[in-house]
Parts: C-alpha cells; structure tokens; sequence
DNA sequence: TTAACAATGTTATCACCGTTAACTTCAAGC
DNA sequence: GCTTGAAGTTAACGGTGATAACATTGTTAA
C-alpha cells in the first residue's frame, strides 16, 4: 500500500498539470523534463512515452491555452456589436495579463514552428474565430463599415495582440490599473470603422 | 606567423558579430557559447571575459536590433503627417518581417527581465521614440484629433506590434506580398483619431 | 489458465549546455 | 626589467534533452 507502484497510471495528465503551473509561476524556459519526472517521483525517459518531445508538451500547453481564451471569448454578451466589440478586446487583454508567460508562449513562435503541430494550429484558429465572428456580426447589422472581412478582423486581432503583449512587457504605461486605456485605444479603431461616423456615439472615450 | 596567437583581439566584435548571424538564421536558441567559442577558435570561457552571461549577449544583439529599427524609422518623409504615420508603419512591419528572429529576441519577453539591461531599455525607448515624435508632429500640425498623446501612440505602436507579430508568425494572411493590408489596417486606425473626419481623405483606402 | 503482447516503466549512456575556479600568457607602464 | 591586469587556457561541476536496451505490468486471446 502507500505504494502506486509501477504503473503511474496518470502521468501524462499529471505532467501537463506540472508543467503548466511551473509555466505559469516561471515561464516556458523552466520547463525541464527531468526536473518534471524527479518532482512526478518518476524516470526521465518515461515522459517520452507520453509526449514525443519537450516541444510537443510545450505545444500541448499551448493549445490548453488557447482553448482557456477561447472560451473567456465566448463569453463575452454579443447582444451589442459595439459592447461585444470592445469587450472582446478587454477580455483578450486580461487574458493576456493574467497569464503573459502562457500567453507569450501561445505567441512566442519560438516553439511553434506552424505545421509541425497541428492540433495548435486548430486551437489558435478557434480562438481566433471568435473575434472573427464578433466582427462579421457587427458588420452584418450594419454598425461596422462595409469592407473586406480579413481586413477588419486582422485590424481588430493585430491591436488587441499588440496591446496585450506590449502590456505584459511593460512597455505601456500602468495597462493593468487602467483597462480606460485599452478601451480607448480600441475606440480609436472602431471610430474609424463605423458606418456610422457621428462624433459622440457614447460619452466613454477616454478624456 | 600564421599564428595570430593567444590574444585574439577582437573577440567581443566578433562573437557579436556571429552570434548576430546565428539569430537571424536560426533565431535565438541555437545561440551556444560553446558552439559559438568553438566556430570562433577559441575556449569558451574565454567568451566570459567579454558576455557576463548568455542572456547579456542575447541583450547586445536585441540592443543593435533596436538601434538598426531605430535608424529605419528615422529614414521616412516627415513631410506629410499622414503619410508619414503610414510610412512609419510600413516600415515598421517591414523590419519584422525581413527580420523575424531578431524582432522577437527584441521583443519576445523571456531573455529580458526588463531592468536587467538598462542600455536595452534606453534602445528600446530610443526606437519608439520615433513613432510618438511621429505622432505628436500630427497632432500638433491638427490632423490627429486632440487626445492624450499616450494614448495615440500605444494605439499606434500596438497595432504595428501585433501585425508584426502576427504576420511574422503566419497568422495573417499573406501580408509579405501584400502591404496593402497593412496600409489598409493603418488607414481604419487613422480614420477614428483624424480630427476632419471626412470619408475620402484620398482613394487608397482598400476596396 | 496461461502465453503472448503492447503499454509503460526502468537504468545506463551520449552529447551537449552554461558557468566557475585556478592557472597561464601576453602587452603595457613604472 | 618587474609588475600588474587584461585576456586567454584547461579542468571540472551540475544540469539538460534524448536514445537504447531492458524490466515490469495489465490485457487479451488461445
């Protein structure tokens, strides 16, 4: 008894499970195999039968991470094209605050060489959709301008992108105090994109 | 003769030098000390007479990288304060994109505890400094509305960041044959900060 | 029931890596 | 010419990803 014995029986769970909090608290770069099989009470190499390569639990954190914002994403109310618009930024920025070293390794592209894993692939592109869907309503109902979708949504992708990653670097001034400055950074955006150009559509932006 | 002997007299330029040429090949990681005193004919330690560490090498190429962004950015017309806060954007993802490997050492986050390095902090700076004169000259000129110059510019350095990052990366539809989506996703940003919001400022806007 | 098999572990080993300590060579200045 | 400090050397420590060869287990089928 007291003795799991042989077979771990979990390990590949239990190993994503580590590797992801040490990902967290520490960064990708403090993911090691061994030290990973030495704290599971476990053999370096027996890893190996569960994930081909350091790179391969690296990407499937990714995708774990990926699916974790799609679904804060999902949640967002998308009764409003403008709200659900803007909304979507927040969320994606928070995300981006709240976990930067997952979130840098989902964007980091070191480790992700686009194609050699593509299950991650599928998980950005499921993220990354329902940005996608948010603008094409918005379009559809008329608030955004008529124009290519591709254009709007890599707009929409690349500022929230931008402002997540500049803000985990510290390269912004205070984004994590002041979520006024992402939402009047998106403003800009969309006040360039509305079909609709009045000047004040909401007292909001930022002073 | 044919002996240039013990003191190799120019190690620091030149492992600078290789290193450099090891990142944008083959980006950061395959950057080793070793390798990297072994390919240069001489001892590793003899590397730490002149890195404290890896990471401060590493800091020195993502340094010269800053600077050489810097120097591109400095080359555009500031003639026409529309034009320019185009071009610089256009240079901008440019620069990432004919140099992915070195963009994402300046700005990947792992290598760079921020603090750590002062000299690449003042780079850094040094390079977005010219995209916040940029913007401010169109401000005060009147073309961009009246707004915290803070805000403008982490809009602005935000959505080249992330079209760099994301076209680097292969999120975005192929936007190396086409700098017509940068331009285009520059234009919807401008659009919402112009202070004359008029619809057609000229015919580039993308169909 | 048991023999075979595939899955999942193990130990041993290789070839690297960053980094430090202790020693050596060289060039320059008093 | 001796001293001194910068710039190189070899040796070594601890850690890493990865593979090969072997051991154990649970399952499945004869």
């Amino acid at each position: 008894m007291a003795r799991p014995a042989y077979h771990h029986g979990d390990l590949a769970q239990q190993a994503h499970q580590m590797a992801m909090a040490i990902l967290r608290e520490q960064g990708d770069t403090a993911i090691s195999l061994r030290a990973l099989a030495k704290q599971l009470g476990v053999s370096a190499p027996a890893l190996y039968r569960h994930f081909s390569d350091r790179d391969s639990l690296l990407a499937e954190l990714a995708v774990t991470g990926f699916e974790a914002l799609r679904a804060r994403l999902l949640e967002v109310d998308q009764s409003k094209p403008r709200r659900a618009l803007i909304d979507i930024g927040l969320v994606y920025v928070s995300f981006a605050q709240d976990e930067p070293n997952l979130y840098r390794l989902m964007f980091g592209g070191r480790v992700l060489p686009k194609g050699a894993h593509p299950r991650l692939d599928d998980a950005g592109r499921g993220a990354f959709q329902v940005l996608e869907d948010t603008v094409a309503r918005a379009q559809k109902v008329g608030y955004l301008k008529p124009m290519p979708l591709a254009l709007m949504t890599a707009a929409a992708w690349s500022l929230v992108h931008g402002l997540a990653q500049l803000s985990i670097d510290g390269h912004l001034p205070s984004t994590r105090a002041e979520p006024l400055l992402t939402e009047g950074v998106l403003t800009l955006l969309l006040d360039g994109s509305r079909s609709d150009p009045q000047q004040q559509p909401e007292k909001d932006t930022a002073s």
